[in-house]
DNA sequence: CGCGGATATAGACTTGTTCTAAAAGTTGGC
DNA sequence: GCCAACTTTTAGAACAAGTCTATATCCGCG
């Protein structure tokens, strides 16, 4: 059902992920990735804290914080904006759409290919579009 | 470009839409709806605060954050995320779709007309679909 | 080695939102 | 009209995600 599926990358896919995307490697943020991109999953600033926390390694959450707004702005990642009470970082940046399940809280890639959106509307004046995102809410039936 | 002009509400009108949601109507709630569909807008609920209390009334901040989630959970208004750092809610239920400025943190409705989504995939198994967000990210040219 | 810029860190802080416990308002029965 | 039960409002404390600040650490380069 997912869109891609990720196998699990070692350090050296990682490095070249970062250097591809301009983002000097250091060992946090090697780690950060690592726990990202181990598959395909949607994980939250405070979800990806204690993941590369839980064994031994020792990352604050200042820079959990500065990583991961690095990298979604170097594009390696993408922000989705779909719970008020938390940001989500998705591995895949290839075009695709979430269903968002607002009773469990947990999101699931749509292929774009499943929905067709055509004929965009022109963005407004002096503005230029920046991504389109396509949230359908659901519900477990409760 | 707005997808319905709003003409403000007189009191009798506002009541009339509280009692046919199902919402008692109150000084404060009254108060609050007023502001909201003045016209057609976006409003946190921080806006509403303001402009609640910005004349002699008195409406506090915990009712206005409880009344807004009542008013969206019985359909009055619509919750938009777009923004991690605050939600709004917009007074225009009928389906439509989302331009979200970045820079600015400006809304703008677009018309479901201005674009067709077709053959949306069905919800995942156990759930069922309570509604589709489309949002646009736009950027102004900085 | 040792300098300089980039990165990481702890912890304080901010801010939107929620909670709590108590006060105020409303309603219906008598 | 008056009381009891219920609903709504309130101030302010509490909470949590995310940001900021000032300091420390790292790392490449001469």
């Amino acid at each position: 059902m997912e869109t891609t599926a990720h196998k699990p990358l070692d350090a050296k896919q990682v490095m070249g992920l970062l250097t591809q995307h301009d983002i000097q490697p250091t060992q946090q943020r090697m780690q950060i990735a690592r726990v990202l991109f181990a598959r395909d999953q949607h994980l939250s600033a405070d979800d990806v804290l204690r993941m590369v926390n839980q064994d031994t390694a020792r990352v604050s959450k200042a820079t959990v914080y500065n990583t991961l707004g690095l990298f979604a702005s170097k594009g390696l990642v993408r922000e989705v904006i779909v719970d008020p009470s938390r940001v989500f970082y998705d591995p895949n940046t290839k075009p695709h759409y979430h269903f968002y399940n607002v009773d469990t809280g947990t999101l699931t890639d749509i292929d774009p290919r499943e929905c067709s959106l055509t004929r965009l509307p022109p963005p407004p004046r002096g503005t230029v579009t920046d991504g389109v995102d396509i949230i359908i809410r659901v519900r477990s039936g409760d």
